[in-house]
DNA sequence: ACAATAGTGTCTGTGAGACAGTATCGA
DNA sequence: TCGATACTGTCTCACAGACACTATTGT
């Protein structure tokens, strides 16, 4: 195996004159609203893809994780902090970006529609998966929606789409629009009970029998 | 959701005194040779980090893509080709590099250890946990080290370890590598059997019963 | 015959899936 | 009482886990 020299390193590669990619961060923000899974898109003003719809991104700062970036983000671009998000994949194609050549690093970021600001723009994505987007950000949505399925299968994320106190039938609901399919009542409270505790709240109001109200374990 | 203008873009990232970082891939070569999980690694001979261990890398050109820089990385650095590689994470801490700011998309490559260059620096994981290595490249190979145990159980990943024939004992040696567990002949052979063809070809020569030659289905 | 490894038959418990039932509210 | 939604009990079937057994080679 063998290794290139640090002189090669620095010739190749730090000099002024080799050329480097732009780093981005992409988010794909999901929240569920209307029985749906919902992204957050923005209007493109500019050229290229004027008019068009393309995922929120910033470019990564000399002086800045990734994570930070998310951050800076997710709070100047949608106003929001302290929210769930993780990385999803790294986007190099050579052409993906026809001004020059960038880098995305896409990530996925979770919201309760309670937390979000009312103008955002937000698309469900089987709308949009029968629209056109900027850049390759349809693909980036379908690889976030794929995660997002199979996370909820394995992981708590789908408590990061509804507030701190909840009902079981709303959170079968969230299940289910994850999942995108049906899920029978009962298995699902057998599967979901070690991981709430009941608040001794209900809800009420409604001509109909209450709910329990919980929280995550 | 606020957007900021092509014009910002422009001036904030594009020009020639913005700052980018410099992107590189690792990669993360496991193999399994004598009944253990193996990662190739370097000697560095430059500082930082003389005369310590790391993960193989290349920087990313101006024209290529994260998948031809890392095809590109084994073709050079252990002189391998068409093996299964695909990306890990990436990492983009702002120290992690005390030269300059370097991001680091990390990918994960398995290859049977008769594809390998015998001259190759082959380290188990297990001893790497206990070492110290350049960089970050320590969390990034844990890292890789859960991939594969999480996707031995719900992919083919196993097969990527062994040659195109090989017989079920090797194969059920290969997951209980992975898995870091022992697994029941009978029940491994019940849940494998979908996946592999019998070849009608037997091993021999050993003092014992020869067993079945299987390929992937 | 024996050592060593390859390969099989079958019991059990757990949990997902399916469905039918009961409970509690407002009107 | 009725409509609507919340909640529960239980059967079945598939499959992972565990273990005991049989089979086939060279020496």
């Amino acid at each position: 195996m063998k290794n290139i020299s640090e002189k090669q390193f620095l010739e190749q590669y730090s000099s002024e004159h080799y050329e480097k990619p732009s780093v981005a961060v992409d988010m794909v923000l999901f929240t569920i609203v209307d029985d749906a899974l919902k992204c957050a898109l923005i209007k493109r003003e500019e050229h290229p893809f004027k008019d068009m719809l393309s995922l929120p991104g910033v470019f990564v700062g000399i002086d800045e994780s990734l994570d930070d970036a998310v951050k800076r983000g997710i709070g100047t671009k949608a106003g929001l902090h302290d929210i769930y998000f993780e990385q999803l994949y790294t986007w190099g194609a050579v052409d993906r970006d026809p001004r020059m050549r960038i880098i995305s690093v896409s990530y996925l970021a979770l919201v309760p529609i309670e937390k979000l600001d009312t103008t955002a723009l937000l698309y469900s994505c089987d709308e949009i998966g029968k629209m056109q987007l900027a850049f390759d950000h349809k693909k980036i949505i379908e690889y976030a929606r794929e995660r997002v399925k199979n996370k909820a299968n394995y992981t708590n994320i789908a408590f990061e789409f509804l507030p701190e106190e909840f009902t079981l039938p709303q959170l079968q609901r969230v299940y289910e629009i994850l999942l995108d399919k049906p899920l029978y009542k009962a298995n699902f409270r057998k599967k979901i009970e070690p991981l709430i505790i009941d608040t001794e709240k209900m809800t009420g109001g409604a001509a109909h029998r209450p709910s329990k109200l919980y929280k995550q374990k």
